[in-house]
DNA sequence: TTCTTAGGGAACAAGC
DNA sequence: CGCTTGTTCCCTAAGA
């Protein structure tokens, strides 16, 4: 099924528990039949391997572009990182790290001699889902812009992954998580789409945390299964458009005018709104 | 009606 | 100390 303009959302709201079994389904035989580990194309780099005592493991590396000089995503980013106007440029989030990644440790590097601060929540969702580990219960919807959703039946054990990651005292609960990722939209840095479970992240910190995974793109339903969440987008064309809601500081005007360009333009994806 | 998901207010904690 | 970034608890609403 692709989507096209004129196709009422419902027709692409079919995610139902049948979609979300079916797309576990594949997933799991993906994972079973097709090691990441094994395959050549699949650039899965080993981790440091925070073990934790439930057994959460996840990735501690990021994979960083080349051309971007950051040592640590903790981040002197570069306030202007460019978002071209109009649609989302795939470019952005083009693998340019196949080609010479650079790798940098999330924990441990200092940066200019400082400790790095405290790992945030979208970094670790970003680790997350370049992790074959955690892809039962996080996936990319759409790696070109930034969509990704939690896996209806194993969120909850990626969300306790979160809680043990901060040392809370109690245990994450993805109600619990999905309360700071709505804090999120208010910064802009992640915006609920309105879809089951997906959220979109900021191109502007999707480029900056290092685009996307391959493995996780090769990995995600996504991109060949129209009938998953988000499988049916274009590249470089968002699946969705994001609830309107309040842009912060990453609200850049390329950002800003971006959504609000397919906001307008992309009434097919939208409920009928009162 | 029940359950899940989602949105948000508010108080609080911890790091910077 | 003030700000940021969650964390926790709570309430409400929509939709299946």
């Amino acid at each position: 099924m692709v989507l096209s303009q004129g196709q009422p959302y419902k027709m692409s709201c079919l995610d139902t528990d049948i979609n979300q079994h079916f797309q576990d389904a594949i997933d799991v035989i993906q994972r079973h039949s097709d090691s990441p580990y094994s395959d050549q194309e699949y650039k899965y780099y080993e981790t440091l391997g925070v073990q934790q005592p439930s057994g959460c493991q996840i990735s501690c590396y990021l994979v960083a572009p080349t051309h971007l000089d950051a040592p640590s995503p903790m981040y002197d980013w570069p306030s202007s990182a460019s978002w071209p106007p109009g649609a989302p440029d795939v470019s952005l989030v083009q693998p340019v790290a196949l080609e010479s990644p650079q790798f940098y440790p999330v924990f441990a590097a200092p940066r200019n001699g400082k400790a790095r601060k405290k790992l945030r929540l979208y970094e670790y969702l970003h680790e997350a889902l370049g992790d074959p580990a955690m892809a039962d219960s996080i996936q990319w919807t759409d790696p070109t812009n930034g969509t990704f959703h939690f896996v209806s039946k194993n969120k909850e054990r990626l969300a306790e992954c979160w809680g043990q990651r901060k040392g809370n005292r109690k245990t994450m609960t993805y109600q619990k998580m999905a309360r700071a990722l709505r804090n999120y939209s208010r910064t802009g840095e992640i915006v609920k789409v309105r879809r089951k479970l997906t959220y979109q992240f900021n191109p502007s910190i999707l480029q900056r945390l290092g685009g996307t995974d391959p493995g996780s793109q090769l990995r995600s339903p996504g991109l060949t299964d129209p009938s998953v969440p988000g499988g049916g987008a274009a590249p470089g064309q968002p699946m969705t458009s994001v609830e309107s809601g309040g842009y912060g500081p990453l609200a850049t005007p390329d950002w800003y005018s971006w959504y609000g360009h397919h906001a307008l333009q992309e009434q097919w994806y939208s409920a009928p709104d009162p």
